[in-house]
RNA sequence: CGCGGGGUGGAGCAGCCUGGUAGCUCGCAAGGCUCAUAACCUUGAGGUCCUGAGUUCAAAUCUCAGCCCCGCAACCA
């Protein structure tokens, strides 16, 4: 693990509001980072996302709307960025296509390669769906219709430019096979490698003649035509952290990233399309790229028909940030696809963090207060004398070895999220069983107040450990909980997360 | 021959790569406890690990064949 950490999620197409899947992506890169703060220090972690705005799909929504296309990108960006904001989102920087600084770059690196003969002119005959915005040769084509979507499909031939993918099939195939850690999870990997050797990549078309989509960064060296809307959002990984000098050298203090983050629907852009572009432009590859799954909502078919889709606003009303952020990376291993529904994430609530967590949190408290009148008991006043069972829970969390940090970290740097927290949980329910083994109530009848204090000791320790751990996945909940057990005067309040009736 | 994912106690999943007493969460049942949010703790019931064949001393795990389910849509993470 380098000593800065530069992550990325994919920039969103603002063709309409986010979504589940947006929030999902970017509340990991969220939890990545604020980690990897804590590790590293502020200072050396850089969390980037943003949004793509240009294209023919935008084009098109933008008219529907009667606003331009700019005005129609403002007004989604503004959903994202709210929605960030109601979703705890640190991210550093939140760059658009349509910034100047990405534009430069983009036409910066499109001159490079045409200058180095990787881009190049030729004559393109074939069909072309319009609504899919899809090039189709003649054996796809299916009855003059698109084989995707099955409108009808244009014949067209005129002059576009292309990429040599071709030509550096074979490096991406060493490349990958030689950096195991390049495309995450293993299974991705495989997918890819057998894509590569299977087939043979097509060059890449990356412009559109200007009378088709003029919504676009126009090709410095043809400027009838703008580029393609993949090579246009990818560069933003670049053109957001550095740019290139007067030698066509790129120079930035971030890159390269160590991680950038997406759904598996898009790996393909980004472990193809992106290492080619990267290293014609002789730009350093990313460490990692990590393609995770989808969440396939449980009343898809209703919903289809009824049109109420779940919208994270919604649940985050209903249900509270945090409880959604801890569904969301608890429920499902990270890269595989799983189910949403709220009956889920209801139990989730009311078992782990009602039930668990809270429970935990104001069992204790109330016992501080029933039992040392509201002040936690100094642990620095006298050498304190664990139990047996309160020892062994004290060397977990500062022993030597820092057990329970170190199994909690090493899984979230292994982009292991639930297990991160099944972790923490474990940690949890030792403390519950922990109360009933030790039975404080027993102690305060014999009024043993120091094996009372050792006792509460371990709990409070627990619990302070837990929220820190806890920071990343819930930071309104940590700091919560971590306030409270700051006061002088322990008041326990209301329950962190009062159980829910389904 | 389209692609991909999957079939493990009532539900949701882990285990499979690197074969060797089948595990977790929820639910259910009984009991315990009272500091606590009808919470917590203990114990228990419940499984042909899709089918068949093969490899092996040994297969949920490896090989082959077959069956079945899901997505391939949108706002596409």
């Amino acid at each position: 693990m380098k000593s800065k950490f530069y992550i990325t999620t994919p920039l969103y197409y603002v063709n309409a509001s986010p979504h589940i899947g947006h929030s999902y992506t970017t509340i990991a890169a969220d939890v990545l980072s604020r980690y990897m703060r804590k590790k590293l220090g502020e200072e050396n972690v850089w969390f980037l996302t943003g949004t793509d705005e240009h294209g023919q799909k935008i084009e098109k929504a933008a008219e529907a709307a009667k606003l331009t296309a700019q005005g129609f990108a403002d007004c989604v960006v503004l959903k994202f960025k709210e929605l960030w904001k109601g979703l705890n989102i640190s991210y550093n920087d939140f760059i658009r296509t349509t910034e100047e600084r990405h534009v430069k770059t983009v036409k910066n690196a499109l001159e490079i390669l045409y200058k180095k003969g990787d881009i190049y002119e030729d004559k393109y005959v074939g069909w072309y769906c319009t609504p899919c915005e899809t090039f189709w040769i003649d054996s796809q084509v299916i009855d003059e219709n698109c084989p995707d979507c099955k409108r009808k499909v244009e014949r067209i031939s005129e002059t576009n430019y292309f990429f040599k993918l071709t030509k550096y099939q074979d490096w991406l195939l060493s490349y990958i096979k030689d950096n195991p850690d390049f495309i995450k999870p293993d299974s991705r990997k495989e997918e890819v490698l057998r894509f590569l050797e299977l087939n043979k990549l097509n060059d890449l078309c990356i412009s559109r003649p200007k009378e088709r989509l003029s919504w676009g960064i126009p090709l410095p060296f043809a400027p009838g035509h703008v580029t393609y809307v993949w090579f246009d959002a990818l560069v933003n990984y670049i053109s957001a952290v550095g740019e290139f000098n007067a030698d066509g050298k790129y120079q930035s203090r971030w890159w390269p990233a160590q991680l950038h983050l997406m759904a598996k629907d898009i790996l393909r852009q980004h472990a193809v399309y992106w290492p080619i572009m990267l290293h014609a432009l002789g730009i350093e590859m990313p460490e990692s790229i990590f393609a995770h799954g989808w969440w396939m909502l449980e009343e898809e078919k209703i919903s289809k028909s009824r049109g109420n889709v779940v919208n994270p606003v919604d649940i985050v009303r209903r249900y509270g940030l945090d409880a959604y952020r801890y569904f969301l990376l608890r429920d499902v291993p990270f890269g595989l696809d799983g189910n949403f529904s709220e009956e889920a994430v209801i139990k989730r609530y009311n078992s782990d963090l009602a039930n668990d967590l809270g429970n935990l949190v104001y069992r204790t408290l109330t016992m501080i207060e029933k039992y040392f009148d509201g002040n936690i008991p100094d642990s620095k006043e006298g050498r304190i004398k664990y139990d047996l069972k309160g020892q062994k829970i004290i060397n977990l969390i500062e022993g030597e070895d820092f057990v329970f940090k170190k199994v909690v970290g090493k899984a979230i740097e292994d982009y292991n999220f639930s297990q991160s927290l099944t972790e923490i949980w474990n940690i949890i329910n030792l403390a519950n069983k922990y109360v009933e083994e030790t039975k404080p109530w027993n102690l305060a009848k014999e009024s043993k107040q120091k094996e009372l204090r050792a006792f509460i000791t371990v709990l409070v320790k627990v619990i302070r450990n837990v929220a820190e751990e806890l920071m990343p996945f819930m930071p309104d909940t940590s700091s919560a909980i971590l306030e409270q057990l700051g006061k002088d005067k322990i008041n326990k309040g209301d329950p962190l997360f009062p159980r829910l009736l389904s």
